[in-house]
RNA sequence: CGCGGGAUAGAGCAGCAGUAGCUCGUCAGGCUCAUAACCUGAAGGUCGUUGGUGCAAAUCCAACUCCCGCAACCA
């Protein structure tokens, strides 16, 4: 098989909070699907960060007295111990206010725009002091900020930087609908093909330093300008990769990849598939090949918010199921491309069901008759199955994770059922050849399972693997919780 | 005419044209190897409403009702 160069990235969360759910869903996701690709011996890089210069840390910096520099390094921090926890695979994490690549690169991608591109123009609007941003006529509410009513909002006027999106009005809509830069889901598709056909407006790529009171990127050789985040944040998938001065990493993984993927929630895909697109155009640098927009995540339905204090602390449900256990149930019961659902009621359901009594359970049954009733351990690894099974492949090829994990529960099912109807553990006082037989075709299955598991429970799966080399009964892999 | 998503057994969800399925719960059996786990069966659904297309519709089309997001710089 010929070796593929693939890149997968997570998007960079602004730092401004702790990470939620959804950050994890998102790693999670992108996490199986690389370790996929690994296992399938596609070389890989896995990126993943956090977007230090957005505006809206410098405001959460200030509120909570502390330096933007140290208020932002130590959410950061949040965000590395949770893909540790998690155990995400990822080869970099780019800090953008931190590595020094980032800013190079990022004004360099600015330069190497096609002049026509980038223009000044005068730029005026409500600015609401309390949010400390632009309102548009849509977000005010008698003319008020709903947010802070009774302040009064101040007209301003700044000239900024304007990308001309407008100029790439057609070959956005061409790259999109021909695939080449492929939507995942299609719904997500259709929703940028008709955002593209009502009209493309250029948009704003520059603040003034008074107002990001210097926080951020400068503008190559205008300094009372600071780049608009979004334009520095983007260019983190290729900063990263060592675009500044042509690193071997882009080279490798972005100009001559095979793939380049980017995992993102739905509400950022407009950046993703229009304007990061439409600045690689300007600049020749080539496209993403995928964009995998997935959903958000509720909690008991409603949208998390601090407000209605539902917020679920990824961490909290790791402590107490274990990193494997929270994989699971983001990779299973959160649909990829939908809204999920997420209570602790529900964890423990599926917890119980499916790990407890399903997969932990089944390793125990399969394994302790293995080790009281075989003399070595099944040889496993002359089997021949390493990693492939058609269905799994192909789902994850549309990225349909929970459908893969769907086909090795199934199989888990028909392990438990083989072991009712053929009865193994009674007939090894009638006939012990044939009941061996059968166990150590079960210990050939469970591996079988163990395999297929690794990209989403790595854990579990090396435990599983293990216990079939070694001939012996895991420790209790998932206890069941009352 | 803003955009999109949802409405399927008591609860939560999958299916998206060809005998309605999964998890939990309920009831009745079985098994006793295993984490009081596992297996089988049963009860329970006019698949939001109304029309349409098809030999055939949760599944496609149209209209309507009720929920939920988003509405250009917000995972």
């Amino acid at each position: 098989m010929k070796e593929k160069k693939f890149f997968i990235s997570s998007s960079i969360p602004y730092v401004n909070a702790e990470p939620h759910l959804g950050h994890a869903q998102e790693f999670i996701e992108a996490d199986i699907i690389a370790r996929y690709r690994r296992l399938m011996d596609d070389t890989v890089f896995f990126l993943s960060g956090t977007d230090d210069n957005a505006q809206k840390n410098v405001q959460a910096a200030e509120s909570a007295g502390i330096p933007v520099a140290d208020y932002v390094n130590k959410h950061a921090k949040e965000f590395i111990d949770l893909e540790k926890r998690l155990n995400i695979s990822n080869d970099y994490f780019i800090q953008t206010s931190v590595d020094p690549r980032h800013r190079d690169g990022a004004q360099k991608l600015w330069r190497a725009c096609k002049p026509e591109d980038i223009y000044k123009k005068s730029y005026k609007g409500m600015y609401c002091l309390g949010c400390e941003e632009f309102k548009t006529e849509a977000d005010l509410v008698n003319g008020e900020c709903p947010e802070h009513p009774g302040k009064k909002l101040e007209e301003v006027e700044e000239e900024n930087y304007f990308f001309k999106l407008s100029n790439y009005q057609s070959k956005l809509k061409n790259l999109v609908e021909s695939d080449e830069l492929q939507i995942i889901p299609q719904t997500r598709k259709n929703e940028v093909l008709s955002f593209i056909n009502s009209g493309l407006e250029d948009f704003s790529i520059s603040r003034s330093v008074a107002r990001t009171k210097g926080w951020g990127i400068p503008v190559p050789d205008d300094e009372t300008q600071t780049m608009y985040v979004w334009f520095d944040a983007l260019s983190n998938y290729i900063t990263a990769l060592g675009y500044s001065d042509d690193g071997a990493d882009y080279e490798k993984f972005w100009k001559e990849s095979n793939e380049r993927v980017h995992v993102i929630g739905k509400g950022i895909s407009r950046f993703h598939t229009i304007y990061w697109p439409a600045m690689l155009l300007s600049t020749g640098v080539r496209l993403p090949s995928k964009v995998f927009v997935h959903g958000y995540i509720t909690v008991g339905g409603q949208k998390m918010s601090k407000t209605i204090g539902n917020v679920i602390d990824p961490n909290v449900v790791i402590d107490e199921y274990g990193a494997d256990a929270f994989r699971y149930y983001m990779a299973r019961h959160i649909s990829p491309f939908d809204d999920g659902d997420f209570t602790m009621e529900k964890f423990k359901e599926v917890y119980n069901a499916n790990l407890a009594n399903g997969l932990g359970n089944l390793s125990a049954r399969i394994m302790k008759m293995a080790q009281d009733n075989l003399d070595e351990p099944v040889k496993v690894d002359n089997y021949g199955y390493t990693f492939q099974d058609g269905y799994i492949d192909e789902s994850l090829s549309e990225y349909k994770i929970n459908m893969a994990m769907e086909y090795i529960w199934s199989k888990i099912g028909d392990l438990d059922r083989e072991i009712t109807e053929k009865r193994p553990f009674s007939l090894l006082k009638e006939s012990p050849e044939t009941a061996k037989e059968i166990i150590v075709n079960l210990v050939l299955n469970l591996y079988r399972v163990g395999c297929m598991l690794q990209p989403f429970l790595p854990e579990t799966a090396d435990l599983i693997i293990n216990a079939t080399r070694i001939n012996k009964k895991p420790e209790n892999l998932f206890p069941r919780k009352d």
